[in-house]
DNA sequence: TGCAAGCCGATTGTTGACAATCCTTGATTC
DNA sequence: GAATCAAGGATTGTCAACAATCGGCTTGCA
């Protein structure tokens, strides 16, 4: 069972190295086999291993995991209801796949989040948690100042950010859907269009401003930061997507 | 099949005339058996028919729907998936209850979504479904004109309200989050605490104003009335469970 | 009487086989 | 030559039996 390859089923063989394997069976042993294959394919998915649009197919996906098919269609279907892959009654289900127009819908709810999720975290984050997030700015700053362009740590750096502020709006609900559900979709649309910001000097300035508000402690204003700073990320792809096409 | 008694399994027997039987097989045929259960569940558990907490049983499911437990459980995971149920491995499934914590945390999230929606419909709706909206308003203001501390036609016409209005955003990701996943919560916790709001005029002028913001297409008015609308709602509540407690 | 160990029933988890449906492929006909 | 239809294969949907695990109960012991 240890013989992983990736979970790419039938993509087109392009961008096949994208083959970061996968984790190690979470330390195997998950209490019942649809758990297991709910999470690895899980995992797969948001990560990028398996293309959105591909299809899932039962005998694959049971042979490679050595399980049976009934619990793997029961991971499916969990899956299913997070909405992740899309069925066809009789005719098999796919990875879902974000079009042009919901990646910005997508936008909007997550402009409403964020902005939410950033005025509680000016209420409620300790002094040490916006310490660790001067930190974090600090150490990304460095980072891209060396390779200006080379936008991928700038990506990561930006989630870690991102994440430290939901994480201190101390609400629970609201982080589970920012970093749970949405943030897997967005990754994935990500992933397939390959839409790096690329605007990482307003990045930081946007970046700085927020933390600076938190720090203030003026909510209102740590939220109107956060809704501008990804409201002009949603228009800098509108318009990117929009020349390209 | 059609003997159809409400899905209630293991709960106290008290308040099993909440029997609204099921939807007729929702037009009876589904492509599959686990859609059709699926379907039938999610139903019972947003209507309230199955209070939350209760303990699901496969064997009873199955015979009650007259199928096999195979695409029983299928269904089953999938209410997992959008966390309607929640399931302790070799345990069985429960219906998902929300803590008080977490109602009030879901009503920060619709504050966030519901006031990015308003935004969106003073933009996009048209001067119809404004007008509609007016309607709406007018025959609800006759309604508990009558009888005015009876806020059950209150509530629906609250419902009826936020609906169109949220539709009116023209943002179908948004919608589904909060007309499908989030609307199903408030209800299933609505059913449990009967937290009605218990404060018609109030919401009357608030509904007022918001309306009245979409048809000046003043977006960011909008937004902040509808805000303050949730927002006061969610302060009612806390005011009254910290009360009781 | 209180507690712990082990048995037993019940429920969940898993499997392989069978049935139904769809897509492909190839032949036939206009 | 193109379109339609039919047969075949492959895939999904369903079922009933079997295995594993858990909770409660009895029983024995201190």
């Amino acid at each position: 069972m240890s013989d992983s390859d990736a979970l790419i089923v039938e993509s087109r063989a392009t961008e096949n190295r994208a083959v970061e394997q996968l984790h190690p069976e979470t330390k195997g042993a998950t209490a019942t086999l649809s758990d297991g294959a709910f999470e690895r394919i899980q995992n797969a998915i948001v990560k990028g291993e398996i293309a959105p649009g591909t299809r899932l197919s039962e005998q694959y996906l049971s042979n490679t995991f050595g399980i049976s098919r009934g619990p793997l269609r029961e991971a499916i279907r969990r899956l299913e209801g997070r909405r992740l892959v899309v069925r066809i009654p009789h005719a098999g289900v796919r990875v879902a796949s974000l079009s042009y127009e919901e990646l910005i819908e997508l936008y909007y709810v997550r402009e409403a989040l964020e902005g939410m999720a950033c005025r509680l975290a000016a209420q409620h984050m300790t002094d040490d948690e916006i310490d660790a997030l001067r930190a974090v700015l600090a150490r990304h700053e460095q980072h891209s100042g060396l390779q200006t362009n080379e936008s991928y740590y700038q990506q990561e750096g930006d989630l870690d950010i991102h994440f430290l502020i939901i994480q201190g709006s101390r609400n629970q609900t609201l982080s589970n859907m920012l970093c749970g559900d949405l943030y897997h979709l967005l990754r994935m649309y990500r992933y397939r269009y390959s839409t790096t910001p690329k605007r990482p000097l307003q990045a930081f300035a946007e970046h700085h401003r927020i933390i600076q508000a938190i720090a203030e402690r003026d909510g209102e204003l740590a939220e109107m930061l956060m809704r501008r700073h990804i409201s002009a990320s949603r228009r800098n792809i509108e318009h990117r997507l929009l020349k390209e096409d």
